[in-house]
DNA sequence: TTTGTTGTGACACCTGGTGTCATAACCTGC
DNA sequence: GCAGGTTATGACACCAGGTGTCACAACAAA
């Protein structure tokens, strides 16, 4: 969450970085899927990467934040999808374009994030950083819903809660349904929970 | 999560327990209210209940614990509430019952339910243990949304997820809101978010 | 070569959590 | 009152995640 120092890797000056954080992530992520993340310990991952224990934490604040290094760009995405929506497009449509564009993710990347996403969803060591992404999301949203016209007050609050829950249940699904197309679903599960258009009058 | 065994405070034979799991319980919570969760130190709870740290682990498997202690009686109640639907009725009210009688308490707990909940909602370290108990909402009202007659297979997930989103979303303005009607807020909130009747045809 | 900079490793320390074992404090039977 | 069995407790040792501190390694520039 708080800008975190890593090293650069190629800068002027000083002795160079031993690895990167991609690296290491990487690192990481293979051992979480082969051993377990519970089973995993840091000087696990530290000798993978040929560095030692204190120096892992120079890279991640704790070992679950290797796993959402995309979390920030996602969050972007999703914050710039929902800036200034079209006039008269029906909100829902643009909340589901919004997401759908934050989690696009390129095909050759997909089984890393599959896998990604299924740990992050059910192991529940990494629910204490994951609840913090998954409240950004949600207060987007809200924010988002905020600024719609809507009698009823609990409206935003709920938008941002169905945004997250529709997301949650399509990688669900996604990670159930191998062959699936994440964005398909996405569309569909926020059809199904998104509350309908607030009738301004 | 797994029957844990505890200390029996006043059955046949043997040493007496030095203290009780609602005690605990409340000792901790308290201590969390005052100095913070993370601030408070399995020592500190011990100290302040006359127990030793080691027989802490005794009474609760995590210092997380002591917060769930009404989660099983909630979701046997939530389970109950599923159980045979009268025929005819429209199950988004079906659902609204359950969840809010699952979730009734009574008034002379508001304070200490209200206090629970915001910990529970708003500590990222108490979310690897909340997110089982989530799962375990979420799972038993896919479960119900299962045997609704619905052609879309994504509609038992979405629903199931609709559910902790309410559930969840009524908590939050309840958390903010100390004069709200935790129960009213449930049953709007559900109605914004619970997908709509699927049309058996 | 010297100086400054940046990254690394070693070490000590705290907390949450677990396994093991001796013993305190109760009961019943004698 | 004393033995034997039972139950809970406390002390101790141990592991893993995480943090603070400091010396030093490895680079660039002067």
């Amino acid at each position: 969450m708080q800008e975190r120092w890593r090293p650069e890797a190629g800068e002027r000056g000083g002795r160079p970085a031993a690895t990167t954080a991609h690296e290491l992530a990487a690192v990481a992520q293979r051992l979480f899927l082969t051993i377990g993340f519970e089973k995993t310990s840091i000087e696990d991952i530290a000798r993978a990467a040929g560095i030692s224990r204190r120096t892992f934490f120079r890279y991640f604040a704790t070992k679950a934040d290797v796993l959402f290094v995309e979390s920030p760009a996602e969050l972007a995405r999703l914050r710039e999808g929902l800036r200034q929506p079209a006039p008269g497009d029906p909100y829902r449509a643009v909340v589901t374009r919004a997401v759908a564009a934050a989690l696009h993710v390129p095909a050759s990347e997909h089984e890393w994030a599959r896998q990604r996403a299924q740990l992050i969803l059910t192991v529940p060591a990494l629910q204490a950083h994951a609840s913090l992404v998954f409240a950004e999301w949600r207060d987007s949203a809200a924010e988002f819903a905020r600024g719609l016209p809507h009698t009823d007050e609990l409206f935003p609050l709920a938008v941002g809660h169905a945004v997250l829950a529709g997301t949650l249940a399509a990688h669900e699904h996604w990670i159930t349904h191998p062959g699936s197309d994440l964005a398909q679903v996405l569309v569909r599960m926020l059809d199904l929970v998104l509350p309908a258009e607030p009738t301004a009058r």
